[in-house]
DNA sequence: CATATCACTTGTTAATTGCAAGTAAAAAAT
DNA sequence: ATTTTTTACTTGCAATTAACAAGTGATATG
């Protein structure tokens, strides 16, 4: 039968420090927010954000996003060489982290993309249900699951 | 007139990434969990906390957290040797973030505490408004207020 | 077949973390 | 008044992690 997946050993079982043990870094959420809201799904995107991330960092934590459930890696198949990275609704699920931490440094420290926090300070459900239904009809998805099924 | 506080230089102006260079490491947030939902105000009591911090990271952290306004440390009017920490709004605004993060691994991962993610999942905004209703009636921060006052 | 692209890996160095021990100031005990 | 204890740290050091530069192997493209 299948076997239980056996939680890694925490420092506690505080739900709080299992989230800042799995995206309590400089650099997960940032990947999350690439997929989310600009839908980067390529190492080369991720590599292309703002912020510039170095080459083995993006690696790893591409790596342990996978090993959390919160991404999948699918081979594209159009390109042998690409991998697409993907979220799972456990990564979907960051979308109210996301959006939270987003209105609060927008409140207090001075940020841009003034848009996006307008989006959130008027319906952050809304902003949620939006991404939900976006990735819910993503055509590379629904390719992957159609070539999956054939 | 008064200067303006100049934006220490982020790697991008991106509201979340501002939230990550602020809050993105392991323990950050547990002092912030400690002094929102277990009342901690003193350094012992942080160094008592299940986690374990490191007393170095600890007198790291709390030194950041003011730097960046989150929390204030006051001399304690009765044991000259104390320190006492307290939320300030920028600090007690982070609740949302704190119940969404639980949320979320409460959803996906294995934790305990669940009187507490009950009490969220039935209705967080009381929470929130509970949380900031605590610190506004906090006596030590109003038997503080009162000494600076005289 | 030559060249380019993509997703990495492999050094190497710099910075951060974690642990153990020590310290200074104040308070409590004798 | 003097010793002991408590509190909030700092310091030193080893280990882990991050950042930067360069290289590699598997495709793909001209």
């Amino acid at each position: 039968m299948p076997r239980k997946k056996l939680a890694p050993k925490r420092r506690s079982g505080c739900p709080l420090n299992a989230s800042v043990e799995i995206l309590g870094d400089r650099w997960s959420l940032l990947i999350i927010r690439d997929m989310m809201l600009r839908g980067f799904r390529s190492y080369k995107q991720f590599l292309g954000s703002y912020e510039r991330i170095a080459t083995n960092i993006l690696a790893d934590r591409l790596r342990r996003l996978e090993e959390h459930g919160i991404i999948t890696a699918e081979p594209d198949p159009s390109d042998g060489r690409k991998l697409i990275y993907l979220l799972t609704k456990k990564g979907i699920d960051l979308a109210p982290v996301l959006t939270e931490m987003v209105l609060w440094s927008a409140g207090h420290e001075e940020v841009e993309n003034q848009a996006l926090v307008e989006l959130l300070r008027n319906d952050k459900r809304k902003f949620e249900a939006e991404v939900r239904k976006r990735w819910a009809e993503d055509p590379f998805r629904l390719q992957l699951r159609k070539s999956a099924d054939g």
